[in-house]
Parts: C-alpha cells; structure tokens; sequence
DNA sequence: CTGAAAGCGCTTACAG
DNA sequence: CTGAAAGCGCTTACAG
C-alpha cells in the first residue's frame, strides 16, 4: 500500500542517491537527453519506475526557461459572420493559462472567403519554427500542403471545427455534424403534427463549407427514415446570403408549399427569422445552429426555438490545450473530442457557456 | 503603451532595488505580514503598483510550505440514488487540480435522510481548523449553526446544489431550479396537442427536499400562465420512493385522467420510465431530471423524451475552485454561479459531460 | 559520459 | 523594524 494520491514524496536528489549518480545525470534521464550511459540510464530509468517518480512541475517550469511556440491558424470573424469570435476567444484563454508553463500563441486569421490569404499565412507559418499548430482546416488543398510540411518537420498538428480524417493530425476537436442534424430532427418531430412538412433551408455561398451543411442534413433526414416519419421534407439552397435573396427565395418556397417548421443548417438563421418577423408568420417553428448575438434576438423574441450549439469557445480552448498536454506534459491526446452538441432556448440561452 | 499580454519582468528583487530595502521587506509587505514601517511599507506598495507586479506563482509554491485544509460536507451517494457521485467527482477532480498549490482537501459525507450524521459531521468539522468550506444545505436548522460557527471563526464557506440566500455564504453555485421547471414547460408545450393534459408527478419522501421540487414545479406552471396555455396540469405526489409505490399510484390516475405528457420534477424519472415500459404506454411522453446511468437507460429506449441536467459534476469543481480563488489567490468570486440547464435527448446523451 | 555549481523567483527562519 | 542566508525541486551551462 503506497501512500497513494499524496504528491510524490520523492525527487531527483533521491533518485541520484539510489542510483550513485548526481543529480545532473539524473535530469539527462529524465528529459533523455544524450550523453548517458546505457547502464546507467537503465538503472536510473528502473529507479524512476520503481519510486513512480513524478516530476515537480513548477519547480521544472522555474528552473528552465524553454519556450513552446504554437501557431493557430483560423479564419478571422468577419462582418459577415462572427462565429471565429469564439473560438479565437477560447485560444487566447487557454494561451493564458498556459503561459506560465512557456507556452507562446501566435496567431494567424485568414478571410475564409479567400484561399489565398489562407496559404499566404501556411507560408508564413513555415518560415519560422513552431512547435505546433492549430488550424481550421477550412479548404482541403491549401490544408494538404500544410500538413506535408508538418510531416517532414515532424510538427503535431491539431484541426478544430471541422476534419479532414485522412490527414494525420494529432486531434480532431469539433462538432458531430450528422449527429446535430439527426438531433435537430428529432427536435422537429416533436413538434411537427399530421400531414405537415418541414422545409430544410441551406444558406451558403461558399461551395468548400457545403460539406458541413450536407452532413447535418443527412444526419436530418436519416433520423426521419430510421424512425418512420412520413411527413414530406421540402429543402432550398440559397446561395446569396443577404437579406433580399434569402427573403426572396423563402416568400417563393412558401406560396407554394404549406410549411410549419424551418431547419437552417448553420448559423444564417436568424436571417430566417428577420423574415418570419417581418412578414408575420410566427406561427412557423424555426430551428438552426449556434450562439450568436443575432440568433439570441430572434430566440428572445421566440422567432428562433431551438438553437443548436457545440461550444465554439471550448473548441479553441481545447485545441491549445491538446498540444500543451501533448507537447509539454507528453501526454497522450485524444485522436477526435466531438463537443457535446447543446440544445439552446429561450429559457436556456443566458446560463450558457460556450 | 506598455508591453501588454507578457508575464511581468519584474521580480521582488526588482522592487527591493528600487524601494532600497532587501527583498525580505518586500516579500513582508507582500504578503502584509506585520513588521515594516509605514513609510515603507508605502513606498514599497507604490512601486508595486507602479510596476504593475504580479507575482510568480509558481515560485511562491515552491518556496511555500503553507497549505489550504478544505472541508467538503455534502451527502454521500447511496444505492436510493448515485446522484451524490458527479458532485463528489468535481471535487475530487478539482482537488487534484490545486493539490500543488498546497489545497487539502478533507470529505465529510453524510446521509441525506439523516439530520443527525449532518449534525455529527459539523461538529467534526469544527474540532479542526479548516479554511474554506463546501457545503450542500441540506437541512435548514443545522447549517445554520454550521454558519455561525463560520461566522464567529471567520471562515469562509460555499453552498452548492441548493441555496439558501440569506446566509452570507461566499458563492452559491447551483441549478436555477425555476428557471429549470419553466424550461420543461416550455418543452412539453412543443410536445402537447390541443386539449391534451400533462401530468406533473413530485416523487419524494423527504419533506426537506420538497421545496426543491416545488420550485421546479413554480417555474412549470408559471410558463402555461405566461403563455397562455389552456392544456390543463394534473398533479401528483408520491410519497413512496418504491417501484410498487410509484406503479401503483400511477396506474390509479392514469386510470381516471388522459394523460399524454408526464413531467416528473427529479431523477426518479427512470421509475416513470419502468412503469411505462411495463404498462405498455410508449407513446406517452415523459421528461425528468438528471444524467443518472438508469435514466439514460430509460433514455435510450425511448421512454424518456427529455432529461433536464445541471452539470452536477461541474458544480463540485466549481465550489472546489472558488474556496481556491477567494483562498489562494485573493481573487474575488460570484455570489451566485448558476449552472447551464443542459437539455438531453436520446441523441447527444453520448457527447454530454456533467 | 559525469559531476558540481549557479540560478529560476519566491518564502522561511534566524540574527540583529 | 530590517537584512542576509538557506532552500523549495528542478535545469543549465561549464568543466573534466
């Protein structure tokens, strides 16, 4: 019976005194460093097991004054949208927490509505030496080059809010799509009564991020098929994502089609529910994704029901946290953490964290 | 402009150099032990907040034997309910995490259908000296004398899980137990159809833990009144914890009234769940309280619709780490910390972290 | 391949 | 009321 859970009582001054050695070869050992002998190594190694040695965190942080350099590389939040608030908010967090233990964050935000500032800032990266990156991985070829060169550098990288699982990174850390879209059907079959139809509405200009919505909506319909709902799906793809084109499209959808519930699949929907307001259907359920200021208006005023959300800022906050542990502590890291996938209302919105 | 963002370069030595004392008399004025002329000790704090200093803690820890001994005084789980563990957890959990910066943590546990192990672990309590407290008022006379023993030694103390807000406790953290109740008002409102009624059940024997329900039951009522809605609330108790008890008192209103929607106001949910099951009745919906593995069981079979939970584990990390705040770090700490209320459904009970 | 010394930024006795 | 020294558990040069 050890002493279990209280701090290790030993320390390299004991160690090296087992082992016959000083301290200094001890340390060599410990962060195995070159210049051991192998016997020597296999004794103190053996010592270290033995003892279940843990090192002294802060007095290894105290004492040394090695740097960890990390890159994150994501898009910055735009006018348009500024969902990459959040997990930007969730990095710098983290590099707060971590910054004691030498950890240094720079940062690298890109316009999402253009590649090539994406591989300008890739180039920038590669120019100095990090020890690991964060990335958005946000268009596939730009992302391969990036991860080519991490792979001849040997540099861990981390993607969050969307994955590219063939690539060899360190961690995934982001939403479950299918399953937030099987989530949200579930939702709207609560809600749907006989005979009525719900109409699944894309909006989205950018064809690289229509991956993500597709996933969500097969994840829809899928829960719709494996539980026999037979109510009729209706879907429209709107392709401008302004306020007139979106308005448009929807008075054009729904002179046509008696509609009771609305999915949006990502975070455009409280362009929906201007529309809703503005011309007076507040009758139609409207469901859709993420915590933003102007999802959180429409939710208040009970234009939006359900805002499906996978906490951005913990994302960020995360992803630095898995090269921390990875880099620094040398622990193993998880090879994909999808975010718990929260289901927000009126009654929820101001007790949440994102 | 000053180099924002980067650890502070200065050190006491630093300070020492400029007030033209040793490092002896800043470290004293630092941590305000007694022992410095007012002049200096004036002179000294000015460069400190010239200088902006902010000291290094993790040097403070090393040098530092002092220790931090915290009581935690919550009720054990038992086989009635394992609730009690996600609390125990968080603690434990953040108790490992402040285990370096010398915080000792000690568990009194007790059981929640016994005023007198409350009673009997206060006063165990009181025989040592103890610097913060975590508490779960169970039982409103005797925290009260746990309070004035705080009062009178001036330590500190942290309710969670349920509050009692005219006690001066350091922070409240905790479920918002009407905010929770109008929530699953609002959810059963998506579900009910046109004259269809909702079955309200308090399953409990303990008279102390009533009000808790009621106030869930306050928040469920208050969202029919606010919105007008016209279904119409059956209610009932059930005094009996059992399974037998349960079934029986169920079968008999269910026999007199149509009910599509049962809303029971705690974790027992999952004994509504197994009387469904075996009744026969899937079609009724059913919502309740708490991510306990038998609910989830019940969950997963679809007999229940909705489970509200409030990150219990969460709220004994957080009562850890605001004694940790207030204690260590001087930090300042919420009077009120409530929970998110986390919605969980049979589709992202997988992803859900208490 | 190995050891001895200095030092990280603090705190803790001890001496005066 | 104040200072000088030792030490917390490590790492970092430097010397051999």
């Amino acid at each position: 019976m050890k002493n279990e859970g209280a701090p290790s009582q030993v320390g390299v001054k004991e160690i090296a005194k087992r082992a016959n050695v000083s301290i200094g070869t001890v340390d060599r050992v410990l962060n195995n460093r070159t210049g051991v002998a192998v016997k020597t190594r296999e004794k103190i190694l053996k010592i270290i097991k033995d003892l279940d040695y843990q090192p002294n965190m802060m007095a290894r942080r105290l004492a040394s004054k090695r740097t960890w350099k990390l890159a994150v590389l994501i898009p910055a939040a735009s006018g348009e949208t500024g969902y990459w608030d959040a997990p930007l908010n969730g990095i710098r967090q983290a590099a707060a927490e971590v910054r004691d233990f030498g950890v240094i964050v720079n940062e690298f935000l890109f316009d999402q509505n253009d590649k090539s500032t994406f591989s300008a800032r890739v180039n920038q990266i590669m120019k100095q030496e990090f020890h690991g990156i964060l990335c958005a991985p946000m268009f596939e070829e730009e992302t391969n080059k990036l991860v080519k060169k991490c792979g001849t550098k040997n540099i861990p990288f981390v993607f969050i809010n969307s994955d590219m699982d063939h690539m060899q990174r360190l961690s995934y850390i982001g939403p479950d799509l299918y399953q937030s879209g099987y989530l949200g059907a579930h939702l709207v079959h609560y809600i749907l009564r006989e005979k009525q139809q719900v109409l699944i509405v894309n909006i989205s200009k950018e064809m690289d991020l229509h991956h993500h919505l597709l996933k969500k909506e097969e994840g829809f319909r899928a829960y719709f098929d494996n539980n026999g709902v037979n109510a009729k799906i209706l879907k429209t793809d709107i392709r401008q994502t302004d306020y007139r084109s979106v308005k448009n499209k929807l008075n054009r959808v729904l002179k046509e089609h008696e509609v009771q519930v609305i999915f949006v699949t990502n975070s455009r929907v409280s362009t929906v529910g201007k529309f809703l307001e503005e011309t007076g259907k507040p009758d139609i359920k409207l469901l859709g994704y993420d915590f933003l200021p102007e999802n959180i208006e429409y939710l208040k005023k009970s234009f939006i029901d359900f805002l499906i959300c996978q906490k951005p800022q913990e994302q960020g906050h995360k992803g630095i946290m898995a090269l921390y542990n990875y880099l620094v502590l040398g622990k193993q890291v998880d090879m994909v953490q999808h975010m718990p996938i929260d289901i927000i209302t009126k009654e929820n919105y101001r007790n949440y964290r994102n």
